[in-house]
DNA sequence: GCCAACGTTGGC
DNA sequence: GCCAACGTTGGC
């Protein structure tokens, strides 16, 4: 059992939505970096935690709990012409993009940034180093149990 | 809107 | 393979 953060866009998906989507779970498009592709593909399992963070937008932070709902399998918007997630370079027969799917677990008071920075027990989080830009970083088992502890409120 | 940090691209 | 230019991310 891993664990994990995953960023999303609250104008594109919020933990509301996720919990109002059909079976509360939405496939993950869109990833274009290939680290955060290779913990999907390398390193997600079915039934992994996942941290839901709102990042781009004014209370940046956690805002709930999900789950890994599927293995990696090829994203579709990558051959779309008409979507944002179209990559041209992308062939068919060699698909470079990837997706899970996210199943809504529950939704959390919202843990901001600013919290999570002043936290003694999450200094060490991917997602908090300087410079990080990635939309899925690994949380550690001491890092999810302490976040467990300041969204049990 | 600014800007630091980082990834990607493409000429050489 | 190097590296400058460019694009993107994302908090502020």
């Amino acid at each position: 059992m891993n664990y994990w953060l995953m960023k999303s866009e609250p104008e594109e998906c919020s933990i509301d939505d996720l919990a109002r989507a059909p079976n509360q779970t939405v496939p993950w498009v869109g990833v274009r970096n290939y680290q955060a592709r290779n913990f999907m593909r390398d390193a997600f399992a079915l039934g992994d935690g996942v941290l839901f963070y709102h990042s781009s937008c004014p209370q940046p932070g956690i805002a709930g709990l999900a789950e890994v709902a599927s293995a990696a399998y090829v994203d579709a918007t990558q051959f779309d012409a008409n979507s944002p997630y179209h990559d041209p370079k992308s062939k068919p027969e060699a698909p470079r993009w990837l997706h899970v799917d996210v199943r809504f677990g529950r939704k959390t008071r919202l843990l901001s940034l600013a919290e999570m920075r002043a936290e003694p027990r999450l200094q060490s989080m991917r997602v908090l180093q300087a410079g990080n830009r990635l939309s899925i970083t690994p949380v550690s088992t001491e890092e999810w149990r302490a976040l467990q502890e300041l969204l049990a409120d």
